[in-house]
DNA sequence: TGTACATCAGTGAACGCGCGTTCACTGATGTAC
DNA sequence: TGTACATCAGTGAACGCGCGTTCACTGATGTAC
């Protein structure tokens, strides 16, 4: 063979990662077919044999996305001591470095408008993931699960992604790291 | 004349009603000239007569949707009794009738995004509004306007703009409702 | 009062460009015999 | 060992469609003389 044996799947791979980083920095807009094979090292008419379409790419780059917060929010937890485990993910969170690389961050903020005008299975997965980060912070605020944690969990990530989304508008003037800060402590209050 | 004296920028206005919506609910890809036009009575060749480009109607549709929360959330509290200005302002922001209804309501959670991708000029009239919006919060939940105040202004418009952006993104669920409940509860702690 | 011309909001065919998608082809390696 | 053929990731020209934009034209009224 002229390549190694998982060399397509390692293609695809990093097409799938490039598209997932588009899609949380541009929405699903910004990814053009030519421009992500470029990004990718290949032409444009490779993509097909790794994917059924465009469409077929942002629904698995959705998926990837999505992804990725919980399981950074649990890395950061896993790493704090018991009592500062909820500051951890906060703190991690509203910070300028994820305000100005979204590409890297969450998805929550850049994607929420657009996925509410997507699929049934698309918002699945959202509020999917959407639960399992609730579930973890309710963790690490409470203690236990209750229904009162539970609320109190979900006011925490909602001012968490409000705070992400007003920042991000505002760009990098006083007024972000304003709300910024603002942002860590209504959270955690 | 064919038409009375006030019948262009009458047009002109409705076009421009109609781009506001559409940006609130679809985000500026929404902004086709052909079913803009349509959808304002008329065919897509009429549109230059009334606009520079798309891109130019795009920017006061902007402006002019940016003009609303502000505008609505003063009118919410004018009509509240003093010591519920504050829960006025809150709790018509988050029901389940703004969440359904994204064309006419709040531009924040659905266009944040958008917007830290735009020109400095936007993100200005972005910035102005909101600051707007932060005095408003900060009168009428602190009595005085502090740095404090404008804190715990900011926080709370945070949760506000990230419980809408959720709970549009959730749909009409249970767990839609409890983002609602929790938003209106950590909003105002 | 009548004629010729200007005005102007709106029409709809046509153009050009970007972009998703298709498809015949390439070129390197594996396999059959 | 050598020859013919299959395989398969990737290439890049070409196609079709949507959409922003242009432009010659319409048709009703106003104005000049």
């Amino acid at each position: 063979m002229r390549y190694a044996k998982n060399h397509k799947s390692e293609t695809r791979a990093r097409i799938l990662k490039n598209a997932s980083a588009r899609l949380r920095a541009h929405g699903a807009a910004g990814i053009a077919i030519a421009d992500l094979m470029k990004e990718s090292g290949l032409t444009h008419g490779g993509f097909y044999a790794h994917f059924e379409s465009r469409e077929a790419l942002i629904g698995e780059a959705f998926r990837d996305a999505m992804k990725g917060s919980p399981a950074r929010w649990k890395a950061r937890a896993d790493k704090a001591p018991a009592d500062k485990k909820l500051a951890a993910i906060v703190d991690n969170y509203l910070t300028t470095e994820h305000r100005d690389d979204p590409g890297a961050g969450c998805i929550l903020p850049g994607l929420g408008a657009e996925v509410s005008r997507s699929s049934t299975q698309t918002r699945r997965v959202y509020a999917a993931r959407l639960e399992e980060m609730i579930a973890l912070v309710a963790e690490h605020q409470s203690g236990r699960v209750t229904k009162a944690a539970r609320e109190q969990a979900i006011g925490t990530i909602a001012t968490m992604v409000g705070s992400l989304l007003l920042a991000r508008a505002a760009g990098d003037t006083e007024l972000s790291a304003d709300i910024l800060k603002a942002g860590r402590r209504k959270a955690m209050s």
